[in-house]
DNA sequence: ACTGTGCGTTGGAACGATCCAGGACCGAGC
DNA sequence: GCTCGGTCCTGGATCGTTCCAACGCACAGT
């Protein structure tokens, strides 16, 4: 009962444990448990301080309890810029879902960028830094292609951290993973041009370094071959970006003569598309197309353009559930998680 | 000198101030200068102190540093959901400069949401819980258009938040507020028309309860006039969707036959460009087209569409330094900046 | 009556930083 | 020689929470 702060204090500085403890006549680790382990007070002693709680609008101080717990309740999200000039913007579902999931869990997402030096942006100092000053529980990792240093870094370094993407370079890491499952995606997309009618049907991916685009790859060429369909010289690698994807429509239009495109992005497809403006030829009506990741590009573009869409809500979700087994108590085995994504019909075919 | 740690620990706890301080002979407190008030510290002092920091691999415990000082050097950035089959996914370059901007003002950026109640997404009570548990030291409000409380909301509580966009319906609101000058948008794509040799240049904006898209139709309607050219019959006000877009601009080609579109979206934009594949008409060579925001979509859509572009960038540091002016000592007046956005010219006109 | 066994609750210590009041030291001034 | 003022540094208290050891109490067992 001592009077440990002066009074009328109250009306700038929010109420804390002493104050609720002080209000229902309990020391102050009672309260604690009623907000942390409720199953612990006998029934009326909970109500009571459930009661000074609310009326006092008590919420525990955030930094206070980090401080006590080592956590600090956050989850670090790296982002990098947003390529100009492509079709890739499919981050907003995933984050947008990654903060109501976490949110749920009892998590804030911290966004962090590394620093640019020259034109290189080097972002492992980012990570050291917030994973040394404890500012973050663990990482969200978006990026796991070949030779991205950050998963084995922080592999390395026992640092908690979930990644969606294979750990395509690395068969034996062993953090948490969740991935789509690209092949699947891209035969959908075949297989759908097949059952419209096309046989000559060309793909257009990334370099073959890239293992994400030859895996979309081996689900076109699956398509093609379960139907016995040839696919030699429908082929093409070349970079991500709308330049890439018209030279390399125009090339095998003139070439290969193919009635279709399925492209290992909505970028590349886009290249397709002013190809086919500049010949004069309608999407959809003479040559069809399908993208890769159902952007808004895709949704917007006349006469809307065929793509996969990721289930990136639920990747988001999934990924949650195995920060949750990473930082809960009990020390789960989570190898990995590959969802299926749909196809999302359109105009383009 | 006191052993106040079992040796041994380090390994897996990082080292204290007290750590720090041991190694270089000095107190706690005198580190804690080191880092914060270096001005305090004699110049040899200082370097020992650094080179026991540097050794040691020394950073500040965040929660620590918040409990003490009160603050969380975070700041709140709630985001909502990017709408589907729209071409906005703004936020993306925003986002990212914020991130960028922050860091080196020594802040972070916490990304949060509404709790969804059935349809509804109410965000207040997560700005509230946010304050009451000090999880942030202030906010970025994105969206002050008419009708939207959090601002105000905000502003009665006294919490400490700038805001992207105008107080458009709060005219002695005191927060401060960075935008940009929508209406100089439009009038430069407008103007940009008219040099092209246009003369019937129609406009697709938003219904009239939108200041935002009743400033950007004054940049139109500001350009035509001050040529003398007639703007009767022109003007369209709809929904901000694709669909929308191109039912509008089928109407005013029929019966208003404009050379040229305006719109105060790049969504409207599109929609513009569906008709006018419907009719066979081609964007650029036909019928001219511009619109707002220069997103992805703008930018690779064929043939390219002319659209003007914020400067997201610019923004995010201009609400940064109004930020540290709202947190630093000096309680400095920042009254309200607008930049000027540029237009980005493409094939569609 | 005496000892164990839970349950519900308690007060002190600790997390790691900063705030604050004051101490050691040194040269200047009378 | 003594005080004074300033610079540089120190040790204790504190922020608000959770961890930890232990305590009072009611009840059951020998």
């Amino acid at each position: 009962m001592s009077v440990s702060r002066p009074s009328g204090r109250s009306s700038v500085t929010p109420p804390t444990l002493a104050d609720v403890a002080e209000r229902a006549g309990v020391s102050r680790q009672t309260v604690s448990n009623a907000v942390n382990n409720p199953d612990l007070l006998r029934e009326d002693t909970l109500s009571r301080v459930q009661q000074a709680i609310a009326e006092l609008g008590y919420l525990p101080n955030r930094a206070a309890r980090n401080l006590r717990t080592r956590a600090s309740h956050l989850i670090g999200l790296p982002i990098k810029a947003a390529e100009e000039g492509t079709a890739n913007a499919l981050m907003d579902r995933f984050v947008h879902s990654l903060v109501d999931s976490s949110r749920e869990a009892g998590y804030h997402v911290l966004l962090f960028s590394g620093t640019r030096t020259g034109k290189a942006v080097d972002e492992l100092p980012a990570y050291d830094d917030l994973l040394r000053s404890t500012a973050v529980d663990a990482f969200v990792v978006t990026d796991t292609y070949l030779g991205n240093p950050q998963a084995e870094w922080l592999d390395q370094r026992r640092a908690p951290f979930v990644a969606f993407g294979r750990p395509w370079n690395d068969p034996d890491a062993r953090h948490p993973w969740v991935d789509v499952d690209g092949a699947a995606g891209t035969e959908m997309a075949t297989t759908h041009l097949i059952e419209r009618g096309h046989t000559r049907i060309a793909w257009i991916g990334w370099r073959k370094d890239s293992l994400l685009g030859e895996e979309r790859r081996a689900g076109w060429s699956r398509a093609m071959r379960s139907r016995d369909i040839p696919t030699s010289g429908l082929a093409s690698r070349v970079e991500d970006t709308v330049s890439s994807g018209r030279e390399a429509s125009a090339v095998l239009l003139d070439e290969a003569h193919p009635s279709a495109f399925v492209c290992a992005s909505d970028t590349l497809a886009m290249g397709v598309l002013h190809t086919l403006a500049e010949r004069g030829l309608s999407a959809g009506h003479d040559i069809a197309v399908t993208g890769f990741d159902d952007s808004q590009v895709a949704q917007t573009v006349p006469p809307g353009l065929t793509s996969v869409r990721q289930p990136l809500e639920d990747v988001a979700v999934e990924v949650v559930k195995a920060l949750e087994g990473l930082l809960g108590a009990p020390p789960t085995v989570h190898p990995g998680v590959l969802l299926t994504p749909r196809l999302v019909v359109r105009g383009s075919s």
